[in-house]
DNA sequence: GTGAAAGCGCTAACAA
DNA sequence: TTGTTAGCGCTTTCAC
């Protein structure tokens, strides 16, 4: 950074003759000044081409407006949405975001979270990454009282605020759709189980076969990831072993594409020889599969809003407020799957 | 941010009986200190849990080691592509990102440069909004020394960085394939013309029909926008004119989309009745299409790791390397569109 | 309504 | 090898 760019407070002062705490606090709006020297250094400062130096604000006023971020992905549809939502409201309400990206590595998020209470971000908000484990950090992060929320991907620990989608519900209304539309043999391709949202899509599962007198078959009940992947490889192991159900529930938009796809390779047609369902419609790209699939659709934007909106409440009330889990409301939406 | 979280370098000092320098220095591995205080001061600091303040740390070094991104949306395949890896590479290089959105808005992007540099980011990487028109930022950038990196969308200014993809020459061999194919009368869906990308693909369109001894009809170029809605509406007008061309080569992908759906809303079948061929494939989403379109694919990860890399390398040098261009091939895809 | 003094946590330059 | 002094640009406190 070159020096001859950085006007500073003292400029401004030598120019209108006042002093420095004078200038700051014209800058600021502060009641103390006068209007007519407020006007005149807010003059001078816009000619001088001012600009605040956050740091030295920041460090003296032990406090940065901003708010730090960390998802496992962002070049992902569900995740650049949520994003997005957190962006837009941020600036609204004049907070500054940074945002990390873990790429779903543990250790990685852990340096992000280090980076971003280096930065002396206000709050944070986390969606873990499907290797977090250990939370030590968060432990840490709960002594030192740093307001932090867990969005959509939440580690189990008290004490903090979460902004979740109602997995759980979802999953039983898509499993509920499939047994009202005389399904029996339902599947289920759970990702992984060890993550909140994995966890909840398998109760929801297994709370609609329960309701309905179903058994849950343990052979259909596939684990594995949440990639594209997993669902066509999960899908080639049902069909070897010759024992395929009529429909499959999907734990994300991804595997229930790989399960599409399998199933398109074998020669089998979506959804009169293999029915499916999704949860999540990956922004829309469902609606380009011939047949698209029925899907839980999921609240991106509220997700992000939320989740900020809570960050900065309890920011602004010294991380004193009562840690509450948010489940944001889901909605079937019916396509040319799981119909009759 | 509370109190009690703020380990200082000052704590770890009086512990270790050390000066605050001595301390300093051995965090940060500096030559000076012998090895054994080195690791009893990291020992110590360690215990603590100690955090080093960047504020502090930026203000008095006057480098931040962080580059500030603005780019006119996140939920886009195309953008948070480029956003990952630039993410990616500044991992790789220990660099901090401050990531912004524009949200195509030439005012917020104005505001968040402001904060970038408030900021006291070492450099900037910015794609343009459509609407931004004034240059005076940028005149000012120049002048206080910033390293600054156009990406993808460039604003026509002398005197910095830019990596773009080879938009004409993408443009041009779109057009070529639709020539070879046998068409005659091409239209060209161009979107805004007074962004470099839309002058580009233009030129590319305009170049080709000329290598072949092809007419450009004005009626053909569809002027509007880049987004879906302007290539239905795009279609429309053009249908309701009677005087439809063979194939459509669209400026993006969403305007292909538009026009691909308008077309099938009229019972037009693709490519018999109509032939389109596309700028961009939007992450992959047009292999949901059927058929899928041919395309020019764009370098969306070499975008941001160049534009990382060309911006930390003039951060390096203090901006006093030569700006340069750098344009990026794109590649022509063929799917089933466009094709014999 | 205005300003002087002190200090935020750190690093750089120079001494010892 | 270690420490002293000064200061980054700003805000806060308290006196005038």
């Amino acid at each position: 950074m070159t020096k001859k760019f950085q006007i500073t407070l003292a400029d401004i002062a030598k120019k209108v003759n006042v002093s420095k705490v004078t200038v700051s606090k014209a800058l600021r709006g502060h009641p103390d000044i006068s209007s007519t020297t407020k006007e005149k250094i807010k003059q001078v400062a816009r000619e001088l081409g001012y600009i605040p130096n956050y740091m030295a604000r920041n460090l003296s006023s032990n406090s940065s407006r901003t708010i730090g971020v960390i998802v496992p992905k962002i070049a992902h549809s569900f995740f650049s949405n949520v994003i997005e939502a957190i962006y837009d409201s941020a600036f609204e309400q004049k907070y500054e975001i940074i945002l990390t990206v873990s790429q779903e590595n543990a250790e990685r998020e852990l340096q992000h979270i280090r980076s971003l209470l280096s930065m002396r971000v206000d709050g944070l908000i986390i969606s873990v990454s499907q290797q977090t484990k250990d939370d030590a950090i968060f432990q840490k992060i709960k002594k030192w009282g740093i307001p932090l929320t867990f969005m959509d991907r939440v580690i189990n620990i008290q004490g903090f605020n979460s902004v979740v989608a109602d997995d759980q519900g979802g999953a039983f209304s898509a499993v509920e759709q499939a047994i009202k539309v005389g399904y029996r043999k339902i599947a289920h391709f759970a990702g992984y189980t060890h993550i909140n949202i994995g966890k909840e899509r398998l109760l929801g599962y297994k709370s609609a076969m329960k309701k309905y007198g179903l058994t849950v078959r343990p052979e259909w009940i596939v684990n594995g990831g949440f990639s594209e992947e997993d669902g066509t490889k999960g899908f080639k192991t049902l069909y070897d072993s010759g024992n395929l159900p009529e429909v499959i529930f999907a734990v994300t938009f991804p595997v229930a594409l790989g399960v599409y796809r399998a199933a398109q390779h074998y020669g089998l047609t979506i959804p009169k020889d293999i029915d499916i369902i999704s949860f999540g419609n990956s922004g829309g790209l469902n609606q380009f599969l011939s047949p698209p699939m029925s899907y839980v659709e999921q609240p991106t934007i509220e997700l992000g809003r939320k989740a900020l909106e809570l960050t900065i409440e309890n920011v602004k009330q010294k991380n004193k407020s009562i840690p509450r889990t948010i489940t944001l409301p889901t909605r079937l939406v019916l396509c040319k799957t799981c119909v009759n």
